[in-house]
DNA sequence: GCCGTTTTCGGCCCGACTGTTTTCAGTCG
């Protein structure tokens, strides 16, 4: 059992409680222990074994002693007699954005809608509009986030599929049948979401594997069996395909299963050209070659080798011809994270433990960039709290040999300005600024506010500019164009926030920021220990767009970054 | 249900925004 398996028990549990009307207290609690679970670095089976559970914060006895139950049973009686209560389908109809708990049981009370099907049916027949709190914009949004849900499904986030390849990579090479075996596909292209994961194996007894797999606990069905290749759906709801060839041919195996098939199509063409045909066994044809690397394959055509990350049919080809392609960015080039949170805002570790942990990364500097004083709930920083946070990262700053620790804030881009006013934000080493409330007003609006925080000399950072949550939440609705030449005159960077679910700029925004000559910088916008480690999410963001390290502010030298930072 | 310049039970919960209303409830960050 994960920590995040127990976390999402303790999540549902708390949308359960909710839903039948337990105390707001109580619902939180178990949805801070949930979200605190989560952020562990460490098992909660090594825990339990060792009597720390309760120095979880937020676990108390009563969550200690349910946290053991899982782990002992697997499962937890409470939730499981919950779900006899609330039919499945409810829960699902509740995580539609703008559906809580009251409009959940209204909607079951009055139409006895207890599922998606049924809610979008109700929906249809326009019964929605007539519920008390309820019209016909409510009816609307609920079809259009319905239709978003259902093409959200059947993918998952790239954070998500890389967690399991890993897992099953793990599992299945403890067999000494198996030479070698890696993720393909859109995993090892780094999309940000991924619709089934591509496994490749090298092995001589392909029957051996497909069975270890098949008997793999988190396996729940066998979908299609060949001989050389296996598609089981599992736990997490997505399918794995396994593909087993011979030694000799894994790299082209790999090399295939990576795809894109666009990119794999660019290839075909260039191999006709020499009279050759690529497929399964490589080169065939004239004088064709043998490849035994991937390497090889691409030089066979003429080509520089070209990264996984980059064969998406978007210009590397030609690229590769012409021997053009980028030294890319790598996560080795990072050398600091400008956009953290700690305790002293909604972050749940202290400012130590994170400097701490930043130092055992390897890094040369660390922005601590809390939430700003609108920000109540994540506990934003009142100006007294901001002055005396800088104090003492100023001191700890003056302790630390070979590192700088700057002060810094993600100051909040409200509607009607910065959430402090300028003579604060100069004294601020790092300031970046963000987007948290408003999301729906007018292109314009939106637009100009961004601007307006672009082009104030004191902000070095705009943050996830666009606001997307990946299958939860659309983008503002922004000119993006208009912000890089903003952004590009004004000297502004902008951050490719390495957050899973956010990865925001995303690949495309950011090719076209650095073609706009925008500096950027990848943060991770950590609130805990285990999330600063997202940061080669934020890195593959930066790949994927054809980014060089120098590309990257935070790739630069401390000085280097320095000047950059006073310049605002 | 957790927490505590704590030892037993009261406090935790803010404010903007939206869509529905006609003064506000529900949702969300």
């Amino acid at each position: 059992m994960h920590n995040i398996e127990i976390a999402w028990i303790f999540d549902e549990l708390a949308d359960l409680l909710e839903f039948l009307g337990e105390s707001f207290f109580k619902v939180r609690a178990y949805r801070r222990a949930a979200h605190n679970i989560s952020g562990l670095d460490t098992s909660l089976r090594q825990m339990h074994e060792r009597g720390q559970l309760d120095r979880i914060p937020g676990v108390g006895k009563n969550i200690a002693g349910k946290i053991a139950e899982i782990l002992d049973t697997g499962k937890l009686r409470q939730h499981q007699e919950l779900l006899q209560k609330v039919p499945p389908g409810l829960l699902e109809v509740m995580r539609l954005p703008g559906i809580g708990p009251k409009k959940g049981s209204i909607i079951c009370e009055h139409l006895g809608v207890t599922s998606l099907d049924e809610l979008e049916e109700a929906a249809r027949a326009r019964k929605l509009r007539k519920l008390p709190g309820m019209g016909v914009k409510t009816e609307q949004d609920i079809l259009r986030h319905i239709r978003m849900h259902r093409h959200h499904l059947e993918r998952v986030l790239l954070s998500t599929a890389r967690d399991l390849a890993r897992e099953i990579i793990e599992y299945l090479s403890v067999l000494p049948e198996v030479e070698r075996l890696e993720v393909a596909g859109s995993t090892r292209r780094w999309q940000e979401t991924v619709g089934d994961l591509d496994l490749v194996c090298a092995s001589t007894t392909p029957d051996l594997v497909i069975n270890a797999l098949i008997d793999y606990p988190r396996v729940t069905d066998t979908l299609i069996l060949e001989e050389n290749r296996v598609r089981v759906m599992t736990w997490w709801g997505i399918p794995v395909d396994l593909e087993i060839v011979t030694p000799d041919k894994f790299e082209l195996a790999l090399h295939r299963a990576t795809g894109s098939k666009e990119h794999y199509r660019r290839l075909k063409e260039l191999a006709l050209k020499k009279n050759w045909k690529l497929g399964v066994n490589g080169f065939t044809g004239p004088g064709a070659p043998f490849p035994l690397t991937e390497e090889h394959i691409y030089s066979s055509l003429g080509l520089s080798y070209i990264p996984p990350e980059l064969r998406e049919d978007r210009g590397e080809i030609e690229k590769a011809l012409n021997n053009e392609l980028p030294q890319l960015i790598e996560l080795s080039d990072i050398k600091g994270d400008l956009h953290v949170h700690t305790n002293w805002s909604d972050g749940t570790n202290s400012l130590e433990q994170i400097i701490e942990r930043a130092k055992e990364k390897g890094y040369s500097y660390l922005a601590i960039t809390d939430h700003s004083q609108s920000l109540k709930i994540a506990k934003g920083l009142s100006l007294e709290r901001l002055q005396e946070q800088h104090r003492v990262i100023r001191k700890l700053d003056q302790e630390l040999a070979d590192f700088h620790l700057f002060t810094g804030i993600e100051v909040d881009i409200l509607s009607k300005g910065l959430d402090y006013p300028d003579e604060i934000l100069q004294d601020i080493d790092v300031v970046v600024a963000s987007v948290h409330t408003g999301f729906r007003q007018d292109s314009n609006t939106l637009t100009n506010r961004i601007i307006a925080a672009v082009e104030n000399e004191h902000v070095d950072i705009i943050g996830h500019l666009t606001g997307r949550l990946i299958c939860q939440r659309e983008p503002y609705d922004i000119d993006i164009e208009k912000i890089l030449e903003a952004a590009a005159k004004y000297n502004t960077a902008l951050e490719i926030n390495a957050s899973p679910d956010r990865l925001d700029l995303n690949d495309e925004h950011a090719r076209l920021a650095a073609q706009y000559g925008v500096k950027l910088t990848i943060n991770t916008d950590a609130h805990d220990l285990r999330r600063m480690d997202e940061m080669v999410y934020g890195v593959s963001v930066a790949r994927r767009a054809g980014l060089k390290a120098e590309d990257v502010i935070n790739t630069w030298k401390p000085k280097q970054l320095i000047h950059f930072l006073r310049k605002h």
